[in-house]
DNA sequence: GGAATTAGGAACCGATCAGTCAATAACACA
DNA sequence: TGTGTTATTGACTGATCGGTTCCTAATTCC
């Protein structure tokens, strides 16, 4: 063997995905990537093989460190509802856009936007993470107190709606909208799938 | 007076706004700009003032031009039910994400990603349109079959899931999922609000 | 301890970036 | 027809881009 790195190879994956989250891919210099990463630019082309290499690890990254996470806390047993669970995860988007210091918005869904069209490799990562988001959807929904026994066809289009909402709430809290819209969101995403009469209205309302 | 300008100045701008749409604003080159323009570099910054003042005229002209005829279609008294106009409206964005020479997904979506977080006149111009297309789903929603009866605020609330859908779709579009995928989305999103027992499930479906 | 191997770092590379400028061309007006 | 004004053009600028190279430092194996 010869001299060990030096860097911690995934704290430095994790720097530099925060990089690009935050400024996207173009936008993302190599000094900035540097810098945040606390290495020099012979050690980065060393570990990684170039900056695309870096950029589809970090988009591995995000799927492993928060995407895979976040799924978990889908299937949590803890909560018995399904639908309890997937409000939980869209608070929780809200909850990340108020946060200061995190970057704005979601990694993948910047992805989709910025390198998918234009790099096969990036557009097979995010196809594959939507994908996963839309079946933990599903499968919270076969474990919702009022949409369990729904059929999957249903259950299986209520799930790409709430990714797509998912995904849009995202997209709109990275263009900075209040948080009281992004909750307005999550509210109307989550009544239906509640009880059938009621959850649909907000408290106090008729439907008619 | 002196020498008039040779270029049609809305062709160009035109031209620029697909440029920006399909590559984004870093990855939009001046040279690409120039050749999708049909001018040369010193025109553009007569005309314009730089880049980013080009950037800003084509949203304009998006908001202009794509936007606000389709905001007009939310309202065309040619179709009494508000919600079958909020269909089309969503079904024309899964037939654009099959037009293969339409840049693919929706420049203010992108824009929203891509240059809202680091230009606050980017974010005042998606904010505002963003902002349209709920007020005009909201007022929709008012003309809607089953609709029209909801409370003020139980509208507002399904104006802002639907604007999150349909951002949402149109991120997911510009990462190239299929058609069946978008079509399922509009199909979940539009289906709660026609008829209160059937149409929130599939036909031949039942609910428990 | 010497040889082999790999990491680290900074100077360096050609390419390309957004933006400028001076020369030229085309018009309006007198 | 001359004159003033503005559009057009393409060469040019300094800066910065991603990527390479080469030398030194640090480690393991023998």
């Amino acid at each position: 063997m010869a001299r060990p790195r030096e860097f911690d190879i995934d704290a430095a994956l994790d720097a530099a995905m925060m990089v690009f989250w935050r400024k996207g891919y173009e936008n993302a210099a190599l000094p900035d990537l540097l810098d945040a990463m606390g290495i020099a630019r012979g050690s980065l082309y060393k570990a990684f093989d170039d900056k695309r290499t870096l950029y589809l690890a970090t988009l591995d990254r995000y799927e492993a460190r928060v995407v895979a996470p976040a799924l978990d806390s889908l299937s949590d047993p803890a909560e018995p509802d399904g639908v309890a669970r997937i409000q939980r995860m869209m608070q929780g988007a809200c909850a990340a856009a108020a946060c200061a210091d995190a970057p704005p918005g979601c990694f993948m869904c910047n992805a989709a936007v910025d390198r998918a069209p234009a790099d096969p490799e990036v557009r097979a990562r995010v196809d594959r993470m939507l994908q996963r988001i839309e079946d933990a959807i599903d499968a919270a929904l076969a474990e919702g107190a009022q949409t369990a026994g729904w059929t999957p066809e249903r259950r299986r289009e209520a799930a790409r709606l709430l990714t797509s909402a998912y995904v849009g709430l995202r997209v709109i809290a990275r263009a900075g909208r209040p948080a009281a819209m992004l909750e307005a969101i999550v509210g109307a995403a989550i009544s239906p799938l509640q009880a059938p009469g009621d959850g649909a209205a907000p408290p106090g309302t008729a439907s008619h």
